[in-house]
DNA sequence: TTTATATAATGTTATATGCTATAATGTCAA
DNA sequence: TTGACATTATAGCATATAACATTATATAAA
């Protein structure tokens, strides 16, 4: 017992499925999945990340875009600037993982 | 200080970004995703994947070629059967946390 | 008007996905 | 050892989709 899935039960787990891979699809881009580890620091504004990451102006905003629109980072504005922080729990749980597996003995 | 990003630390970040996206690359298929919960229970030969997956062969088969091409598991062969079971501490890792984020309530 | 950011429009290229068909490998019986 | 069968892997396509960079332009605030 506890072995055979029942139809619910799998139903559930295909959606969850899907979900979740809607948030991989996100995360696997290097370019977006740089931003997001240079958000985990905490609060940034666009024209910092493009000097921090050497990603230009409109490829920037672009994922950006895509970040917003799949609500894994939120804004605030301030003067000109544009402040993005990331706003996921569920993609933080995701870039804590990534960064302990791939950036592990990064500083002793 | 600690803020300011020397250059080899960026291409460090950079590579393990890519390497980080390599792996987030392969999770992100439904099939992919539901196979690997599968086999985090345990060791499971194709056969029974496709039963319990619902997934025609071929395209099981192929699926279960990308994990292996990228090292997610390995496998073993017994008579007419093959077993795979994962074999990716990082996937293993990444493959939790989603069932923590995603699948978190489903028994009590 | 200038600076900061977003969007549009576009072209190219790559990747994904799902078929059908067939190959390869192992088992078992005769 | 041969033949038939079961299990798994690959090949070869067709097609959809989306990824990416680029140029140009729009919006919004100062």
């Amino acid at each position: 017992m506890a072995k055979t899935i029942a139809q619910s039960d799998f139903a559930q787990l295909y959606a969850s499925a899907g979900r979740a891979c809607g948030l991989l699809k996100v995360l696997a881009n290097p370019d977006r999945l740089l931003l997001l580890c240079h958000l985990a620091e905490g609060e940034c504004c666009v024209s910092d990340m493009e000097v921090a990451l050497d990603i230009h102006q409109p490829t920037l905003s672009q994922q950006l875009g895509v970040l917003r629109d799949e609500g894994l980072v939120a804004t605030r504005r301030a003067g000109k600037h544009i402040y993005y922080k990331l706003a996921s729990p569920e993609s933080i749980a995701i870039i804590n993982t990534l960064q302990a597996q791939f950036c592990k003995p990064s500083k002793k």
